[in-house]
Order: C-alpha cells, then structure tokens, then sequence
DNA sequence: TGTACATCAGTGAACGCGCGTTCACTGATGTAC
DNA sequence: TGTACATCAGTGAACGCGCGTTCACTGATGTAC
C-alpha cells in the first residue's frame, strides 16, 4: 500500500474539511480554534497551513462545496410545478429546503455566525439567500392576493424557513427532537395559508 | 457646579453603557473591544474595570434594563384581547414586538451574537423567547384549526417576527429602509392569514 | 472655618495570556544518472 | 535495478501579535479634629 505524495496531501485537505465539519458542528465556527480541528483530524498545528491560509480559507472551501451543492439541487428539479396556489409545490419546496438545511448543518451554522463577525461572509450569506429568494419569486407570481409585496413575502418565507430550521436543527436539544415529516408538514400547511389565504 | 464622587462614578458608569450601546449597533457586540467602548466613552482604559469586570457582565447588565423593560411593557397592556382570531388582537401584538425591536437594536444585536459564542446569553436569549412565547400561548387557546401543534406555531412565529426584524432593522441599509406601518401591516396580514386559515 | 490626612474615581503605560503562525527538522517519496 | 541527492508533506516547539487586565500614580472629594 504505497501513496503518492499528492494522494497524502489530499488525503490530509480532506481529512481537515471533515474534521471542521465535525467541529463546527459540535461548538460552531467562532468558538473553534486552528487546533481544535488539527487536533480532531489527528494532525500536527502546522499542517493546517499546508492547506489553508486560515481559518477563514478552509470556510471558504466548505463554501464552495456548499454552493455547488445548492445550484445542483435546484437543477434536480424533477416534476414539481412552479405555483405556490398548489400546496404540492410548497411542500415539495420546503421539503428541498429542510433536507438541504440538515444535509449541510456545519456549513450554515459556521456561515452564519461568520456573517456576525465578518464583512465577506455577510455578503456570502446575502448571496446565498437571495439566490434562493430568486428561485422562489417566480412560484410567487401566479399567486392572487397575496398578503403584502412580493419582496416583502419572499423575505418572510426564508427568514420564517431559516430561522425555524435553526431553532430545531441547531439549537434543538435531541430529547425534543421534531421529526422532519412532521416539521415539513407543519411549514407547509403555515406558509401555503399565508400565500393564499386559506384556499 | 460641584459634584460628589457617587455622582462622578454613576455619570461614568451610564456614559460607558451609553457609549456601549452605540458601538454594539455600529459594529457588532463581538467585534468590539473594550477600548473601543472607553474610546466612545471618552474615558480611560483602566476606568472600565471600576464599573464592570468584562464585556460580558456589561452586557448583563444592559440586559437587565432589557428584560425590565420588556416585562413592563406586557404589563403595559392597554385594552386588547387575548385571543388571535381577532385580528386588531395579532395587530398589537406584532406592532408591540416591532416597536420593542427597534428600540433595544443595540442589546438584541449583542445578545444574539453574544449567544453565538457563550452558553450563558444562549440561556438568556431563550429565557426571552420563552417568556415571550408564554405570553403568545394565550392569545392562540381560542383558535380553531390551527395551521399545526401549538409549541410549533409558537417557533414559527416568534421565529418569524425575530428573523425579519433582525433582516430589516439591523442588516436592512439605510436606502431600502423599510417602513414601520408598512412592516406591521404586512407581519398581521401574514401571521393572521396563517393562524386562522384566511377567516 | 481651617488644616492634615484618607479615600476614591480616573489615567494610561506596562504586563502577560491565548492563540495564530512560523520554521528548523524528520522521514519518506521523487528524480537523475 | 541501484545509488545519491532533491523535494515535499508533516511535525511540534517557539515566536510574537493583539488585546484584556493590572497597577502605580494623580488630582479631587471626603473626613477628623
């Protein structure tokens, strides 16, 4: 079993990424040191700079990921109607949102608190949500009566949708843990309500 | 115009939690450092340590006045009724959370961010919702064909109001600037719409 | 009311801790011939 | 295929910066007589 030196290298890079992963997940992003994560991914303190300038650089290469990750899954679309006047399409929409939100915890939790603390990640996050806003927009408009501007409704949604994911996904202690059916369920009935006046 | 040394101190003492307060809503409780309160304050130093013995314990102490506050305006109270189906009931309710908002940006902001990095304001900050929540509880018992449980509707709604307001109160730039009326109108019509299936 | 000493709020330079970052060193892989 | 040297990933102790915190000092208020 012989490795290359650059398989080595990739292996260490990746072992890094997991072990942030872990760790943000475990006591966030601000609250993690360099050696935190060196020390979780059984490495020595230098060899994180091998790989990554600071902290910051290797969230931005989970980032990356991240993002890609994203573009991908709206692509997936598979049969859904762009229409928030058919419930479907809502559930469908927030059942994307909740399995994206718990699949990539590490990320958005490290985004997030990055964002209170840090200029570019800030932009990072407005990126990320308006992309989704973007998305969203168009099953807005075939909606009549809808309960304020569209801006305002789009922004109601992600801010209701982000902000309850992280309360249950983030904060949630295990012992009263929401199951995502029924978490999924229970957003949809609340949002498809809103949208269209309880048709 | 002479002043005693009790005087002196409590003057110092309130110019520091004044100064600290702007500087939290400029740049963020996390990002700013001790010198930068004395700086705002026009003192030394040295002079914070007579006063309090660290940021955090400055910060309990702006939030005493916050929870004071807070508990005096539910007491506060004037003639609406406790019950959501009316929606003149939803309309106060949510005008009172925006007003509350806005006039304690600089304390919310810090104990969110505070909540970040330290169990103890994490605590804090769920004491608040918590209370708050308790209160809402109330309002929902009369409400046939909720949209879900209702420690669910709950989240979601002080999710909700918690997430927009931080969106257009604290991150919102000047020139987009949301309007006041405007933002409880269309908060009412939405959580209105949702708990009571378009009455 | 006046004088001598004590106490205290405030000052800001200096200290020191925590943690990010560096760097001389090791051992293994790659290259030249 | 074998030998000698070069290069590189990884190591961990040491360095140094930033910032919280301390402390000797100042000038003014309080107290004792």
């Amino acid at each position: 079993m012989t490795t290359t030196r650059k398989e080595r290298a990739a292996e260490t890079e990746a072992a890094l990424k997991e072990a942030a992963r872990r760790v943000f997940s475990r006591q966030g992003y601000l609250n993690t040191k360099i050696t935190d994560i060196t020390a979780e991914a059984g490495r020595a303190a230098g060899s994180f700079y091998n790989h990554f300038a600071s902290k910051e650089e290797l969230l931005e290469a989970l980032l990356t990921d991240l993002f890609a990750a994203a573009d991908q899954e709206v692509d997936a679309d598979p049969r859904h109607t762009a229409d928030f006047t058919d419930r479907d399409s809502v559930r469908w929409h927030v059942a994307a949102f909740w399995q994206f939100y718990r699949a990539h915890l590490p990320e958005l939790v490290a985004l997030r608190q990055a964002a209170m603390v840090d200029e570019r990640f800030r932009r990072r996050l407005r990126d990320l949500v308006t992309a989704d806003r973007a998305h969203l927009a168009d099953h807005l408009a075939p909606v009549r009566h809808l309960p304020g501007p569209p801006h305002l409704v789009l922004s109601a949604m992600s801010g209701l949708l982000d902000q309850f994911a992280w309360t249950w996904l983030v904060e949630g202690d295990t012992e009263h843990a929401l199951d995502d059916d029924e978490a999924v369920e229970f957003l949809t009935e609340f949002l498809h309500r809103a949208l269209t006046r309880g048709g």
